[in-house]
DNA sequence: TTGTATGCGTTATCAT
DNA sequence: ATGATAACGCATACAA
């Protein structure tokens, strides 16, 4: 014979025995079957009781425990944001993006930081999504373009979203932004200022927004009628010194490049440095450009022109598409990233 | 009478039907609180009962269920990291500390983003807590030093930990930098250079990192035999254009400082800023010391020298004394930040 | 519209 | 050293 009854006052000691649905069962004088019911706003329920029971549970503080309901649906209420730093103010920016869609929901987020080049990521990563049973994760690029990781999520039995450069993946699993068209407005504004010679810092290979940002600025330039210039080429790993490095490189050519776009801010702001050792003024002398808008780029001198993702809103419609992939809202996939204008960028020098 | 069998192939479409522990303990033929006993590492177990057992949880890559786990013994596996994004870098940071810790253990990392100045902040995080049930909770400044908070959380029966620059708490439940003394040492290697006109930018008010680096700051000059002066302690809010604006009453005065503390990176990329409009050159005509050691902090111009907070570290000992609260590394309470001498700094002029 | 019996996967109690 | 059985808190199937 279990007994149902708890004593009124918790034992002292005993981390605050919260109240269950037993006792606003009990309290309510209904059964759990209808509080259940009235947790989960079952429509097939009388005015009065529903009242009367919502009373009991505003009364006592009811909260019901998320892990026995967990147990019984045989499903978890944890979004997983797996990702390799791509860079802070993006990963923090997915985080406040999906903690916008789940905030009043039961879901919670969790985070799982991991490294791409560990020979153990996949197990690493399959082992946190069993043990956790994620309900869904999030992937950020670079990783989200690892098709092998993707596979293994769906092995799973876990619902995944990518957030990428280009179509990874169908609408369902997929937000993305236009990088190649973003880089084709920009340096259309560059050649609209009526620059010509114009630089180009690609990504690493093998990232597929370091591949998208290069066509953009391959189909820029062609737009404009413009031959690229094998000189004015060269090849950074999104970090600061090689962004410098490129730099060296870059300013060394002649005549040399009235402008350059850089496939991020890192690699923008260590060009901006290797130009200002130079003597070479920025934009007076040399325009630049960058991909991000990190903190970073307001916050050199001149503050920086870059391409801003909607992180925000896109990590809102991720989390969207994982806990309510039938919603309408769920089926945008493509958003629109903009130029930002700021000082780095003036016409070339007569 | 319940059928404890299942098929040996899943159903096609349902998300593969994990084993559990019924499985497990049905072939390998023991009951399921031998099975358990495996699993918690009981040290009552015939030697030869558990190899039997853990070769068949090996061969059917059986893992417990945390649901289950966390509804029977009462408690939850997540730990949960509050804050209101001091910087995006510092959050990074701290999740990186703390997956260092958990990694390989059954616990999981929630973050939850808040807004200090929501005047729901208290009940969101009540309801969060509560909802998820959280094994314990790290809070990172500035809302570790809200104690109405910690009051909170303690009533919870939530474990916590703060972070901050201060003895905010008791050793147990502490991770703090010497703020106060850093920025000692920070000014002792300016006035050691010979500077004596010595500008501040405070942070803002009701900050204990603000107060404790304004502290600092005293008993800097006060060591080497300084008087502040008025004309040169002014306060911003943590944000770039307060260093701005600081930055223009400063360099207003005269005679013009030779070199500013500025209470973080931000304002300091800000000060620079503003000297920069005015032609004055940094290091040569103002030194400049920031406070974090923000991705900003390396990459303006010239690189900024500031103080740096021994994040990773701080976060990781913080889940320590959360998961592992009895361990004898769960008493360092006090972490040395250390000053990243970079070429903003130059002796003054003569 | 509401209640009863049972299951979810694990641990705890108390046997043997 | 191992096992039978009852929790843990909630949801579902099926009655009533």
């Amino acid at each position: 014979m279990p007994k149902e009854s708890k004593p009124d006052v918790p034992a002292a000691g005993v981390p605050t025995a919260k109240p269950t649905i037993n006792d606003v069962a009990r309290i309510s004088g209904v059964s759990k079957k209808t509080v259940s019911r009235v947790i989960n706003k079952s429509p097939l329920l009388g005015q009065a009781t529903r009242e009367k029971v919502e009373a009991v549970i505003a009364e006592l503080g009811f909260v019901p425990n998320l892990q026995a309901r967990a147990l019984a649906l045989r499903r978890n209420f944890l979004i997983g944001l797996i990702h390799d730093n791509p860079n802070a103010q993006m990963v923090l920016g997915v985080q406040e993006g999906i903690l916008q869609t789940i905030r009043d929901t039961e879901f919670a987020l969790v985070v799982r930081p991991v490294d791409r080049h560990s020979p153990r990521l996949l197990d690493d990563i399959r082992h946190f999504i069993e043990q956790q049973r994620l309900y869904g994760v999030l992937l950020l690029p670079p990783i989200s373009e690892n098709d092998e990781l993707a596979a293994l999520c769906r092995e799973l039995g876990c619902t995944l979203v990518r957030m990428g450069s280009a179509e990874l993946d169908d609408e369902a699993h997929l937000v993305a932004s236009n990088d190649r068209q973003a880089v084709r407005e920009a340096v259309a504004w560059l050649t609209g200022l009526g620059h010509k010679r114009i630089g180009f810092i690609a990504g690493p290979t093998g990232f597929r927004s370091a591949y998208e940002r290069e066509q953009g600025f391959a189909e820029g330039l062609a737009e404009a009628g413009l031959t690229p210039d094998p000189a004015l080429a060269t090849r950074g790993d999104y970090k600061f010194e090689s962004g410098y490095e490129a730099g060296q490189r870059l300013l060394d050519a002649l005549p040399r490049p009235t402008a350059v776009f850089s496939s991020n801010d890192e690699m923008a702001a260590g060009l901006l440095h290797a130009a200002r050792e130079r003597g070479i003024d920025v934009p007076a002398q040399l325009s630049i450009i960058g991909f991000d808008d990190t903190a970073i780029a307001a916050h050199i001198w001149p503050p920086l022109t870059t391409v801003r993702w909607p992180i925000v809103p896109m990590a809102a419609a991720a989390a969207h598409k994982l806990i309510e992939p039938s919603d309408a809202l769920s089926r945008q996939a493509l958003f629109l990233s903009d130029l930002v204008r700021r000082a780095s960028v003036a016409p070339p020098e007569a």
